[in-house]
RNA sequence: GGGCGGAUAGCUCAGUUGGGAGAGCGCAGCCCUUACAAGGCUGAGGUCACAGGUUCAAUCCCUGUUCCGCCUACCA
């Protein structure tokens, strides 16, 4: 059989697509609820349906995957449940603007018909991302794949809102809410980004309607005729029902009782006290109050008993019928938005006299999370779901540990938010979702009925019938005209159940009872909120237990000047442009190297072709193993006698990286994990061990060295691999099918007598050989002498040279003797002498390695000026060290108190430091005088 | 306004029980040495933001200051 040749450089595109393909044929990614193996499960954080992968989901995914891999080669039936939401008005923005492409909108096409578009959508181009996790290669349970609009999963949805109905924590209601008026539907407070800009705080004069009006407004006068309040919205006082002043504030608590006459209206309206809305510090002290456009005052109204006057309709525009407003004024303004309409009511306020002064003022504006318009409170009628009662369990179970998230950091984050939870508006004015099943008998609730876009609305006076099953008459009056709630529920509502609908919920599964609560939770901070704090809360109501026992949470993945990246900013690095230039191992090894607990991700391409770099050297390691096995593959291997002192030192080097790559994954250090890996296999199995065997494998040192080298390498190699799997699957893969399995036999593709790496175990620190790492750690020292004193001395690479090696270590000796070819291969020495300390050599390089003393004869080629400067570079290093120690040692209290151990190793250190010291203080002699010998000359 | 996090090599960042400061990239020098130039060898570079405190000992713990981020909040 001829030995597979390896390409001299590794083309990750042709791997990918099939391993790739390969892996899914196959099911390899399979969960099996009835494997006798521990479970592991984890749920994905589903992307909307609408999507294409992002950094965000490159992240998240790629650690999901390491996860689920590392678990699956630990032995465990990892179950990894894909899926995507529906994504309510994203998916309907993105359909809307296609039927606007077609010329017609939602309401011509009506809801039904509208439905059934997006699902074909859905059909047709939802789910990209799906596709595109593959290709990260993330091992999700394909055949598990979810969607929350499903029917099982819209089954799970419908049965936890009609049993919190029940239980009376759905209830209804009419408030002011976020409304978008560009989406135009209620969002919940958290769908809000506030954003701090730059505005204006206008001031204005209301007159006081009892002072004499006939004269005109006199702006200097003394005599208080009127109140100046200040707003930041001059727009909304055209919905003013009062004016309010601190009841201490003695400038106007005297008006408390009085009215106002509220200007370009014919509207009086009373000057109430309150000490809860009016800071007497700010602006003038006296504020106008539009309950129907402010939160503020809106619980302020509800304090006073005041009206609400709504001026703007559904889209932020005024609306024609408010009442008392001068005709003139509602003229110009009519149907204007809420910011044009702005400009004109103070360009009128200002022409009459109203407007006093305009000021600069910083304050926060809310956006719609999804089109950033900006947000309008909106007095409508919604759907709620009563917080508290579930926070108070969500709360504790993590103070009691039974979900820990992780870093611990986040739980502050997490308690803070559910301590001041507020109810959670479920209800949206749109289309596509779970419409609410809740249903209104016509006959008895005929005066709570209105209309918009000839659809029936229900005040919240309304008496809803909330079912599972469509209800074919009233249970009130058994009248059989009965309308549906127009309303569906918030996306995250859905999303809250996924942990236990996916796996089957409210049917009691196998899947449920084996896989919840899941085993891991791995997702962004920015979606704590939004959905690990429902999750929480559902999941402990619904299932009585958490949903997952851990909660990892990452950071947000930034571009390379820290920018979060978006679109506008043109900033964004599209994961899928990465994966085709520097291939999917490298970029998910990159983003593992960079997940540092606690910090942002800054991602810069030079890292990720760093790692490129890596996945190449890891493909030419392979290449130069396969050119130095038997074709007939090798031997296999028991016993230790005929282990090398380098065999000995990478086995041992593999045990510690075996350690440290298990210990960060058990913990989610990530960057732990790919940082030992990458040193383990670039830096001790390249740099040394590949370097060490060169002779051996070359049959230089016998037969049966060379067929041990060749087993510890293969060995060594497929350990490294499985260690790396996790983190890089498919150039993983693809070596370790033509590697040989056993003796006597080749990979030879497909596994042919094996199975895929990913199947295999997770490998297991065997016996250490402490003391050949010592020995090795001295060998390499004096190599790296050697090295350095030819690159100083300007020795060409290709040059042999000789050297002397003193000890007055027996021990040393005798190791530096029999394991002379390492020193000679690698520091290029063809001639090496090994002795006790005798007569130094006077035209030599000098260096010390431990307790050994290394000349390097250059005869007449030394450059002593450069010598000298080395020598007595190195000598100040040592002296500072010794400085220092010494310092230390010197100090009783010191001796007295620090542990014996810490006091024994800086005594070894002191007596370590003052022999190199001695012999770099010869060595300078010597340079010294052969200096001044030659200036003789 | 409140809360959280950060400040370590030119850049990006590690540094978990306080005990001789690390990596990657970049930079400089020398090398196409038959696994790899997407490579090898060698090297330069840090008062660990500042000021105090605790300790025999502080990059690490405590306090304060400065400068950056982020989250959160109804001061009109």
């Amino acid at each position: 059989m001829k030995t597979k040749e390896l390409d001299k450089i590794y083309n990750p595109k042709a791997v990918e697509e099939k391993w790739s393909k390969y892996c899914l044929e196959k099911e390899l990614f399979k969960a099996d609820a009835d494997s006798k193996k521990p479970p592991f499960s984890m749920v994905i954080p589903p992307p909307n349906v609408t999507g294409s992968l992002h950094m965000g989901h490159a992240l998240n995914n790629t650690l999901q995957d390491i996860l689920a891999r590392y678990k699956r080669m630990r032995g465990f039936d990892v179950l990894w449940v894909p899926g995507t939401d529906h994504a309510g008005i994203a998916t309907q923005n993105v359909v809307e603007k296609k039927l606007h492409a077609e010329g017609v909108d939602r309401h011509k096409l009506g809801r039904s018909k509208f439905i059934e578009r997006v699902w074909k959508w859905k059909e047709e181009s939802g789910g990209a991302i799906i596709h595109q996790l593959k290709r990260l290669g993330a091992s999700c349970d394909w055949s598990r794949e979810q969607f929350t609009m499903s029917p099982e999963l819209s089954r799970a949805v419908v049965e936890v809102f009609v049993r919190l109905y029940e239980e009376g924590l759905i209830y209804r209601d009419e408030r002011l809410i976020n409304w978008c008026p560009r989406c135009l539907t209620a969002l919940s407070d958290i769908e809000v980004e506030h954003e701090e800009v730059l505005g204006k705080l206008y001031y204005i004069r209301y007159r006081l309607a009892d002072v004499l009006t006939s004269q005109p407004l006199n702006l200097s006068t003394s005599i208080i005729e009127y109140l100046t309040v200040a707003t930041t919205r001059p727009e909304t006082m055209l919905g003013d029902t009062a004016v309010a002043v601190h009841p201490q504030d003695e400038r106007y608590n005297k008006f408390i009782g009085k009215e106002v006459l509220l200007p370009l209206t014919s509207r009086r309206i009373p000057v109430i006290g309150d000490s809860i809305l009016v800071d007497l510090e700010f602006g003038t002290g006296a504020v106008k109050i539009t309950p129907a456009h402010d939160f503020n005052d809106f619980e302020a109204g509800n304090r006073h008993g005041l009206k609400r006057i709504a001026i703007f309709n559904e889209r932020a525009h005024i609306k024609p019928d408010i009442p008392d407003v001068d005709p003139e004024v509602i003229k110009e303004i009519l149907d204007l938005h809420a910011h044009k309409a702005r400009e004109r009511v103070i360009h009128i306020l200002k022409e009459k006299g109203f407007l006093t002064k305009v000021e600069d003022h910083k304050h926060a504006i809310g956006k719609c999370y999804r089109c950033k318009t900006v947000i309008e409170p909106y007095l409508s009628p919604q759907w709620y779901v009563k917080v508290k009662p579930l926070s108070d369990e969500a709360m504790k179970a993590v103070e009691h540990g039974r979900t820990k998230i992780v870093p611990q950091g986040w739980e502050n984050t997490y308690f803070e938010w559910m301590r001041n939870i507020k109810d959670w508006c479920i209800s949206r004015q749109i289309w596509w979702g779970h419409q609410i099943p809740a249903w209104y008998c016509i006959k008895c609730n005929k005066n709570e009925i209105y209309e918009v876009h000839g659809e029936k609305n229900f005040t919240a006076k309304a008496r809803p019938v909330v079912s599972r099953t469509e209800p074919k008459t009233c249970p009130t009056c058994g009248g059989k005209e009965i309308v549906r709630d127009n309303d569906v529920l918030d996306t995250w509502f859905s999303s809250a159940l996924w942990p236990f609908s996916t796996l089957g919920w409210p049917d009691r599964t196998k899947e449920l009872s084996r896989y919840y609560p899941t085993s891991a939770l791995i997702t962004g901070f920015d979606i704590i909120f939004f959905w690990v704090a429902r999750m929480m809360m559902v999941g402990l109501k619904f299932m009585n237990d958490v949903p997952f026992r851990d909660v990892y949470i990452h950071a947000l993945v930034r571009d390379a000047e820290g920018q979060k990246m978006s679109k506008s900013k043109g900033n964004v690095i599209d994961p899928l442009v990465i994966m085709d230039k520097y291939g999917t191992d490298a970029f998910r090894f990159t983003l593992s190297a960079m997940a540092a607990q606690g910090r942002d991700i800054k991602l810069a391409e030079e890292r990720i072709e760093g790692y490129r770099n890596f996945c190449n050297k890891i493909w030419n390691l392979a290449r130069f193993t396969l050119m130095n096995i038997q074709e007939s593959g090798v031997r296999s291997q028991k016993s230790e006698v005929e282990y090398s002192l380098a065999d000995k030192w990478i086995l041992t080097r593999l045990n510690a990286a075996v350690r440290e790559v298990t210990v960060a994954l058990e913990t989610y250090r990530f960057n732990d994990a790919a940082n030992s890996i990458y040193q383990f296999i670039w830096h001790e199995l390249c740099d040394w061990y590949v370097e060490l065997i060169k002779g051996d494998l070359r049959g230089e040192n016998g037969e049966e060295r060379k067929k041990t080298a060749q087993y510890i390498l293969v060995k060594v190699l497929k350990d490294s691999l499985k260690l790396l799997h996790p983190m890089m699957p498919f150039i993983t893969e693809e070596i370790w099918d033509v590697l040989p399995i056993e003796e006597g036999a080749r990979g030879k593709g497909q596994w042919a007598g094996g199975k895929s790496i990913m199947q295999q175990p997770f490998p297991k620190a065997s016996e250490d050989y402490p003391d050949a790492e010592k020995e090795m750690n001295s060998l390499m020292e004096a190599i790296k002498a050697i090295r350095n004193i030819r690159s100083e001395m300007n020795i060409a690479p290709s040059a042999t040279i000789e050297a002397i090696c003193y000890s007055a270590d027996a021990t040393v000796r005798a190791l530096l003797t029999s394991e002379e070819r390492y020193i000679k291969t690698l520091a290029k020495v063809s001639d090496l002498k090994i002795s006790a300390p005798a007569d130094r050599p006077e035209n030599a390089a000098v260096a010390i390695a431990g307790s050994v003393e290394i000349f390097v004869p250059l005869k007449g080629l030394i450059n002593f000026y450069e010598e000298e400067k080395r020598l007595a570079r190195d000598l100040e290093k040592v002296m500072k060290d010794l400085e220092g120690v010494q310092r230390k040692l010197s100090d009783e209290n010191f001796l007295a108190r620090a542990p014996k151990e810490v006091v024994e190793k800086d005594k070894i250190r002191v007596e370590e430091l003052l022999q190199k010291k001695a012999k770099l203080e010869e060595g300078l002699e010597r340079i010294k005088r052969i200096k001044s010998g030659n200036q003789a000359h």
